[in-house]
DNA sequence: AACCTGACTTCGG
DNA sequence: TCCGAAGCCAGGT
């Protein structure tokens, strides 16, 4: 592996439960890279789909999607209403409940 | 080795 | 409360 950073990012994601979210900066944190925010986004910018991930349950600091594409935040917002996480009428996450304190 | 970029975060107006 | 600018870290070129 070329880098042990997305390594440990693609760990973590992959521990994420069910139901729950977290942030990308949370994600750096429980990785190692605390305030390396943006890398995470960036690590999960890279994946191909072959690591089989909850990237869906990735998102930034206002709970909300910072995709770029409506189709993917839609995509993302599905798949996690799906898991019995539930967006408020500005399509934002509680935090307070859904955020998954990892371990 | 230096510079650029990015699915972020935080502070200030 | 909402929008814009600066700061951050790691990887890529």
């Amino acid at each position: 592996m070329k880098s042990q950073a997305f390594e440990r990012i693609y760990e973590i994601i992959q521990k994420i439960p069910k139901g729950k979210v977290v942030t990308y900066g949370q994600v750096a944190a429980l990785a190692g890279y605390p305030g390396a925010a943006r890398t995470v986004g960036w690590a999960l910018g890279s994946l191909t789909g072959e690591k089989d991930l909850p990237w869906h349950r990735v998102i930034n600091a206002s709970g909300k999607s910072s995709l770029a594409e409506e189709t993917q935040r839609k995509l993302q917002q599905a798949l996690l209403e799906a898991e019995g996480v539930v967006f408020d009428e500005n399509g934002k996450v509680d935090l307070e409940k859904f955020r998954w304190k990892g371990k």
